[in-house]
DNA sequence: CGAGCTGTGTGGTCTGACCATAGTAGCGCA
DNA sequence: TGCGCTACTATGGTCAGACCACACAGCTCG
């Protein structure tokens, strides 16, 4: 197949970002050359530099910025669970892969986190983020859409807490590849009030849970709290 | 911050795609307009179209090829496993995501998949094609990189049997984020082919275990058979 | 010293030309 | 009528060049 075999002009510019990545030739904050010196290095158009540098961007390594001065250009960046999110999102979009499917992927790495999480060395200041998040929710002022975005912090940063980052990524764009779906259940949802209430309640004891870390317990309530929220949603 | 704020000319393309494979409007295996149809009915250039359809690729949603007839143009495909894949694979270049990592990540995906798997309605067939990579893993003159490309189509379809195709993609993006790695793990293994004959054992006990519907005992030997793997290459 | 202007380098977009590829249709010959 | 060859067409891939918007950095003037 053409597509999958064809060597473009392009790909010599990813795989030389991949191994300058790779060697530590070029690191996180550091800003490429722009894309006409790229395209003069390469001895390619700017045209084609341009698409290396859109793969990059898509795959979360690049983000590119006009003007001039530090901030301008193509800046390494390391935004692994947008990129993975966006993928994934569009992979759900398309009904390749099934939302359930995606449901019950982030139950068991949420399991899995809060599971590990009460072994591992986390800090004071990680579990106060956590913590700081959960007294933001208690507001019951809060929009749904709000909450959604707080909610959504809150249960990373537990999952952070095993201290594993591609079980965090992976958590991460799980919850952006259903996003949508997730703020659509919660506008859905007869009385806000009273499911952002569970809700609530639901966190305090998961919280609890890893505080003390009983990595069972917390991995229970994580898990019946995503299938009392599924259960009612999809 | 422009980049993460600014629309760009191609969004509205993104946005359409991703909107009309939640419709249903296209489907797998569809061909998009051509570039230059899609140039005219979004009134933007040839060019930010081909930044759209740039960015679909690198999601593995679609794939291009030039000529004519069915198969030239773009297709709608999905690949969702070359896409983080390709994704996690930077960022482990880069050093964000570390390999330790990814590999405490593969054991919890796999782990949880041959348990899964236990009580998961998987068909004779799909336990054939594992069977099958197994027999063809047994081949004492195979080289360590083909032994290697089974391998991991050997643990991605034991894997495929827990049903959850999130999971399965998960497991495949993160051995091929790995796949040098590991390529270069095998070469550098004093006795290649005493290394073999352990995995050979190892894949034995898994697939039976397996195919006994042992879910604990799937799940315990991976858990060594990548511990044990990986304890001696990294 | 501060404000405003100019210059420069950056990515973003557009235009148009050309190339290589993969069919498909049409024509000619046996 | 069927097969082979040629020409045409639509496709993505690449290139070159022009222009735009933006974000500084440096210089000049009050």
């Amino acid at each position: 197949m053409s597509e999958s075999t064809a060597t473009r002009a392009y790909d010599a510019v990813l795989r030389h970002v991949e191994e300058s990545l790779r060697s530590g030739a070029i690191k996180l904050g550091d800003r490429l050359p722009g894309e006409r010196a790229l395209a003069e290095q390469f001895g390619i158009s700017r045209a084609s530099v341009r698409h290396a540098i859109r793969s990059l961007e898509v795959m979360g390594v690049v983000r590119s910025a006009t003007g001039s001065g530090p901030n301008s250009g193509t800046i390494v960046v390391s935004n692994p669970s947008s990129a993975l999110g966006g993928a994934l999102r569009m992979h759900v979009a398309s009904h390749q892969l099934p939302l359930k499917d995606v449901v019950e992927a982030r139950i068991m790495t949420e399991t899995w986190a809060l599971e590990h999480a009460a072994a591992a060395p986390w800090t004071l200041e990680q579990i106060d983020d956590a913590r700081r998040l959960l007294e933001a929710m208690d507001d019951e002022g809060l929009p749904s859409e709000i909450f959604t975005l707080l909610d959504s912090q809150f249960h990373v940063a537990l999952s952070a807490l095993a201290g594993n980052v591609v079980v965090s990524t992976m958590m991460e764009s799980m919850r952006e590849a259903i996003r949508d779906y997730i703020s659509d259940a919660a506008a859905r949802q007869g009385s806000w009030e009273e499911v952002a209430q569970v809700l609530r309640a639901h966190h305090h004891r998961i919280f609890e849970a890893v505080e003390a870390r009983d990595g069972a317990l917390a991995a229970r309530l994580v898990r019946e709290h995503i299938d009392w929220f599924y259960g009612r949603a999809v």
